[in-house]
RNA sequence: GCCGAAGUGGCGGAAUGGCAGACGCGCCGGACUCAAAAUCCGGUGGGCUAACACCCGUGUGGGUUCGAGUCCCACCUUCGGUACCA
């Protein structure tokens, strides 16, 4: 009975928490300093918890558990992110409806998560599908609806800082005089806007499809084809806020490789756009353009294009506007018409995915119009080509096959002429020119009457052509970004419904705020129409809102619910705001956020973006929601041994075997084009040679040793509760974190958590009597002083464990855990104050079994609020020290001397011990270096 | 291609520029047992040794330093992100 056994004590304090809300949070408690740690909601799939949800939420668990007994207010709350895609295609297959199967996932995923203790404030739960939530996602979407961008507005903020750019409320847009329509004016303006877009329709499946479930122009399931249809849909104006975007992220405690892969993803760039106009009179236009300047819009003749390299304008040779340009009609010769017609046609079947996939050979058709460069006169062709994207930059380029090694390619293909206008230095300016030429240097050939390039180098020319491009309102600079503005709407049942109505001129109005939330309307049937249109339709009685107005059938994506739920957190229950501001100010920004690499772009973005919509508005105080991120590594499954047999049956070595996929399967070939199979090995059947492993029966055959992805089709998958079963949470807790950093990638042992289990037994015998029949402390536990040494182990322990917490090193702080348990169990005198400490300092990561450690050593209510120990300082230091000595840095004897002797003596010290003497004797010494910490004689 | 991270025993991993390999797994030996499991004790980077000692060792090549796993330069490999972005 006394044996260590979680199945008994995890339930039972599962129970003791839940019951008596030990992590229920007050809000603005006084005298403590608040902490608000954040995980990353789960998406509660039909397939329960995976391994990699306790990374994250066990690392949160530890640092809010370890907080609060440093006397911290700690919120800690949990929630669902229920709406998406994979219930609703659940439910379509088994014919329940999406709401009765995310109830039970949700049910399943919190059985799952309170399996592992964790210290939730569960009062605080909440649920994207619930309509008491998702009323105040409408609400957000309304304000960003409500809301336009002046990047130009200069204010001051609630840190007295100021700022340029701002949104601010839809009202307070000025109308330029002469609008016609200014209703349609303010819409255009909108964060939030409709637009025509291109949707992946698949006739066969009767659905719109998500573009992760498109491959290659086909369905994933049942692979046919799709084709782009456009639709009328939701944009929320993301690129407005581009700049901030990137920008504010400096101030943030992220790590640098997520901050650039945000910076990536926003992808700004500094160039200048440029007209080229198609016209025969090239010097009546360009004087017209010198008085009167560079309008908004180009006019009907005129390609403009986006550069950043303006520099190299005069290198350009030809154009290239992308296949949708819509200047293609009407520039295209009739000679080319055919040509360009089909060429078209072409570029519309194919995918965003073909179009890139496809990347070696360029394609095109020449127009057969031609541009007139606007820094020396030249007619250059115009081509089309689907290198070029119509939603990057304006669509079009100027193309300078001498400095671009995509253009280069180009008009080697086409023969069109390649120019040099960037050399290393003057003397190279008309050496030859290759793909693999420097980028930047110096500007040659570049010249005209009014203005000179050569000599300058790249930064300069940038800054004196688009100087000389304004002046003549032929172009000017520009900022462009990779960022697309988002698209917000899905075809699908299975998601927020949009607060608007529209009424029969195709006008857009806002739901009135007491009548939210609007919500999904009770589907018998929510499987697709069989229309691109969304399955909302079908609820023709909730469409029809009144005589002249419908409502939008569209719902938003499965990111919306996602991007707030951290402030919901905050006052969840309130119905009558989404938060009080108050408690915004207590708890914002989040303190420590930690989730899983994949959201490391994404969501990210997204709810940052919201963030800062609501920061414009004043209803948050923080312009970041996220001070401090981190990204737990992934779980890989068991590392495997592979080798691979020929149809021969004839071992192959993993070394000549290549990989290849073949309609998304995996298939293995080796030399000679042998089809050979994967077999696994055991790790019995596999030796370490030299680099790697070879086979234990042939060292002539190399296997391959790697762990994968955990996958269902590897089954490779870990199941948490099978885990939790066998060792019990705690080891699983303690397990995850020992395996090594957070955030680092790294495979699953079960023999690993075996040790960690083994950790926690002795730990409990430790303590507990383990041959008695009933529970009570082992007889060796006293109530006694320490000695010194037991003192020394306990202030140390307390020491490291607790800077390892600070500094998220839990796997070092386990291991100093196992340090003291080693130690004392070695002892025949184990004082009980040093057994209460040792709960204390487990209780963060191993919870249970430091309750039910506190319990038996005679406590009566949980640990979880019981102050963090404290030790003396002095304990910490000993009274002699080992001091390495050196010779030419090598190592060669360690001198105990006291503590605090000074350097003279020190070195004294050395030079008299024998042994060192041994390595001096008949040595010049050159020099020695006498450190506190350390003596080195260089001879 | 570009951007980012990382390469340390048989394995997961420790090491404010100062004793490389803490802790755990595995393995070896011992105790307990009729035996096994569990548990406890000891050992465990490689080479050479009877042993002490010594030599070699943190992906590769260079550099800085009294001293480099750690800092700098170049390269190789692996992983992650991204890709016709003008």
């Amino acid at each position: 009975m006394p044996a260590y056994h979680p199945q008994r004590i995890e339930p039972k304090w599962q129970t003791y928490w839940d019951e008596r809300k030990t992590f229920r949070v007050q809000d603005r408690v006084p005298g403590k300093p608040k902490l608000y740690v954040l995980d990353m909601f789960p998406y509660p799939s039909g397939a329960g918890l995976h391994v990699g949800h306790p990374e994250g939420y066990t690392a949160t668990d530890i640092v809010c558990r370890y907080k609060r007994m440093r006397g911290f207010n700690v919120l800690h709350p949990m929630g669902w992110d229920a709406f998406g895609l994979p219930a609703e295609q659940y439910a379509v297959k088994t014919n329940t409806h999406p709401s009765i199967t995310t109830r039970n996932n949700i049910e399943t995923f919190r059985r799952q998560i309170k399996s592992l203790g964790f210290s939730y404030d569960w009062d605080r739960e909440v649920d994207t599908t619930d309509p008491d939530y998702y009323k105040w996602t409408q609400w957000i979407f309304l304000l960003i609806h409500d809301t336009w961008y002046d990047p130009d507005f200069v204010w001051t903020d609630a840190s007295g800082a100021e700022r340029v750019g701002k949104g601010r409320p839809i009202a307070d847009l000025p109308i330029p005089p002469g609008t016609i329509d200014p209703d349609a004016y303010r819409d255009s303006k909108r964060l939030a806007y409709r637009a025509q877009i291109p949707v992946n329709w698949c006739p066969n499946l009767g659905t719109v499809l998500a573009n992760e479930e498109v491959k290659d122009g086909r369905s994933e399931v049942g692979g046919h084809p799709v084709v782009r249809m456009p639709l009328e849909q939701w944009m929320l104006r993301i690129t407005a806020y581009g700049d901030r975007l990137a920008a504010e992220l400096d101030g943030l405690d992220w790590s640098p490789a997520i901050k650039e892969m945000q910076r990536n993803w926003v992808g700004r760039s500094e160039g200048a756009e440029v007209d080229f106009p198609i016209t025969a009179d090239f010097a009546a236009w360009r004087d017209t353009r010198a008085q009167v300047g560079r309008p908004e819009l180009p006019e009907a003749d005129v390609v403009r294009v986006y550069t950043t390299r303006p520099d190299t304008l005069f290198g350009a040779t030809y154009m290239v506007l992308a296949p949708e340009h819509p200047l293609v009609d009407r520039i295209t010769t009739p000679d080319q018409a055919a040509a360009v017609a089909a060429y078209r046609e072409a570029a519309a079947r194919k995918s965003d995915l073909d179009r890139t996939d496809l990347a070696k050979t360029k394609t095109g058709v020449a127009t057969g119009a031609h541009a007139i460069n606007p820094v020396n006169g030249e007619p250059i062709p115009v081509w089309i080509a689907d290198y070029v994207l119509m939603n990057y930059g304006t669509g079009a380029i100027m193309a300078v096959p001498g400095h671009a090694e995509r253009d280069f390619e180009f008009a080697r293909a086409f023969e069109i002429p390649i120019r040099r206008v960037v050399a290393r230095d003057l003397d190279q300016a008309d050496a030859p020119l290759d793909a693999a030429d420097p980028e930047l240097g110096v500007a040659v050939h570049s010249a005209n009457d009014s203005i000179t390039l050569d000599g300058m180098p790249t930064a300069d020319a940038k800054r004196a052509i688009t100087a000389w491009l304004e002046a003549r309102g032929l172009g000017r600079k520009a900022v462009n970004y990779k960022l697309r503005d988002w698209l917000f709407s899905r075809q699908r049942y299975w998601g927020e419904p949009f607060p608007v109505v529209i009424d029969e001129h195709e006008r857009v109005h806002a739901v009135p705020l007491e009548d939210l939330p609007v919500r999904l309307p009770e589907l018998a049937d929510f499987k697709p129409s069989g229309r691109p249109e969304p399955p909302l339709g079908k609820a023709t009685e909730w469409v029809r809102y009144s005589d002249e107005l419908r409502r939008e059938t569209n719902t938003m994506p499965q990111w919306a619910g996602s991007c707030w739920y951290y402030l919901r957190y905050l006052d969840p229950k309130n119905d009558q705001a989404a938060w009080d501001p108050e408690l915004e100010k207590y708890w914002m920004p989040v303190d420590l956020y930690v989730g899983g690499a994949e959201h490391a772009v994404l969501h990210l973005l997204y709810s940052r973006f919201w963030h800062k919509v609501l920061f414009d508005r004043g209803y948050v105080s923080t312009p970041e929601p996220f001070q401090r991120l981190v990204n737990q590594g992934m779980i890989l499954g068991e590392t495997e041994y592979t080798a691979f047999r020929d149809d021969a049956g004839a071992w192959v070595s993993a070394a000549e075997v290549r990989v290849g996929q073949n309609e998304g399967a995996e298939v293995w070939t080796a030399a000679g084009g042998r089809n050979v199979a994967p077999v696994k090995l055991a790790e019995e059947q596999v030796v370490k040679k030299g680099e790697g492993f070879v086979l234990a029966e042939d060292p002539a055959i190399r296997v391959d040793s790697r762990a994968h992805k955990m996958s269902k089709s590897r089954g490779n998958v870990i199941n948490p509760d099978v885990v939790v079963e066998q060792y019990g949470a705690d080891s699983l807790r303690l397990y995850e974190m020992f395996m090594g950093p957070l955030e680092a990638t790294k495979p699953w042992s079960m023999k690993g958590v075996e040790g960690v289990y083994r950790f926690l037994a002795r730990a409990w015998r430790m303590v507990v009597d383990h041959e008695a029949d009933v529970i009570r402390l082992d007889p060796r536990v006293a109530d006694v002083e320490p000695t010194i040494d037991q003192a020394k182990i306990v202030a140390r322990t307390i020491a490291g464990v607790e800077d390892d917490l600070e500094a998220h090193r839990f796997n070092t702080a386990i291991s100093k855990l196992m340090e003291f348990v080693n130690a004392f169990t070695g002892a025949e005198v184990r004082p009980k104050k040093a057994m209460e400490t040792f709960a204390l300092l487990l209780a963060p990561m191993a919870p249970h079994l430091a309750e039910e450690l506190w319990e038996i050593l005679g406590h009566e209510t949980t640990l979880a609020h019981e102050p963090w120990p404290t030790y003396d300082p002095a304990l910490l230091i000993d009274d002699t020290v080992e001091i390495p000595i050196q010779v030419n840095g090598k190592l060669r004897h360690l001198l105990t001397v006291p503590l605090g002797i000074s350097l003279e003596d020190l070195e004294a010290a050395a030079r008299s011990d024998a042994k060192v003497m041994s390595y001096l004797e008949g040595k010049t010494i050159r020099k020695v270096i006498v450190k506190e910490k350390l003596v080195n004689f260089v001879v």
